[in-house]
DNA sequence: AACTAGATCAACCGCGCATTA
DNA sequence: ATAATGCGCGGTTGATCTAGT
């Protein structure tokens, strides 16, 4: 099957656009919604495609888009995004309004991917860069390694959804509980949220948290101040990661999500800062 | 002041998916 | 079931800007 051209090219005018194109467009789709965007141009009298009015509007002229720099707070939204979902540029775009799917991946290619670099991080895995000729390709520091296991969890985790999405039983015995599982519990647990939000975490005391007696469990309570955006959580009998030791056997001991990652190994999320 | 290299970002291109005929 | 179409996505390009020499 042979694609049909999506615009007749001829006549039709390329390159950056007029304030006088784009008053048109605006006024445009204010008034009537941009409906087909195949035959907004011949309605609204733009001699372009329907592909460029789109591409024009969602990454420039809508209302709702935040122009200026990037915080240092989205930045670390983005690199904690990507780690998650890759280069699905539209799906992170969707956590951070006002940001277009573009306007973040211009953010990415030009400066969080040199600055991870830099850092001794792949950009497209988020795993470490290994140590020249070594025989088992060992991570050079804890810090690396941790972030390996994480993304090696992730992986894991897309894998298993992807199976189970199909139907397919997993190799896994029903008891065991993997990194992948952890993963994901975190990962949709309070200590996730908070994550995503940059709240800070409170590990509760073992002894205080409802565990489960027949599966390892990381449990979380409802927040007992609100306003702080605390969670507690504990875990049992984690498989990989252990609990966090002095601090955490204090009663209301806070963290950040940042420290969470430092008792677990990972002590260099400078990155992250800018 | 003139030139150059690198950085930036808006815009384009081609592909794949979903929907419709 | 197949072809045609529309749309959105990710990768890439090229014009413009900026800093350095």
């Amino acid at each position: 099957m042979v694609r049909a051209p999506c615009c007749e090219k001829a006549g039709l005018k390329r390159g950056p656009w007029a304030q006088e194109e784009d008053d048109i467009l605006i006024d445009y789709i204010n008034k009537n919604g941009h409906g087909s965007w195949r035959s907004l141009p011949k309605h609204a009298g733009l001699l372009r495609c329907g592909k460029s009015c789109r591409l024009r509007w969602t990454n420039y002229l809508r209302p709702d888009i935040k122009r200026g720099p990037f915080t240092p707070e989205e930045e670390k939204l983005v690199i904690q995004l990507h780690a998650i979902l890759g280069n699905r540029w539209a799906a992170i775009a969707v956590q951070l309004p006002g940001r277009t799917d573009n306007e973040i991946k211009n953010l990415w290619n030009i400066h969080l991917r040199k600055r991870l670099t830099s850092m001794g991080i792949d950009p497209q895995t988020h795993e470490p860069f290994y140590l020249e000729g070594s025989s088992k390709r060992l991570p050079t520091s804890s810090s690396t390694r941790h972030m390996a296991q994480w993304e090696n969890a992730r992986l894991e985790a897309e894998a298993r959804l992807s199976m189970e999405s199909l139907g397919l039983s997993l190799l896994t015995p029903p008891n065991k509980v993997t990194n992948t599982d952890y993963f994901l519990r975190v990962w949709h647990s309070e200590v996730g949220e908070c994550f995503r939000k940059g709240k800070p975490v409170c590990f509760s005391p073992a002894s205080q948290a409802s565990v489960s007696s027949t599966t390892t469990e990381i449990v979380t309570k409802p927040n007992h101040e609100p306003d702080t955006g605390f969670s507690c959580v504990t875990m049992k009998d984690d498989p990989g990661i252990t609990k966090p030791s002095s601090p955490s056997e204090t009663e209301d001991s806070s963290y950040s999500i940042l420290q969470f990652f430092d008792f677990h190994g990972h002590d260099d999320m400078s990155f992250l800062e800018g």
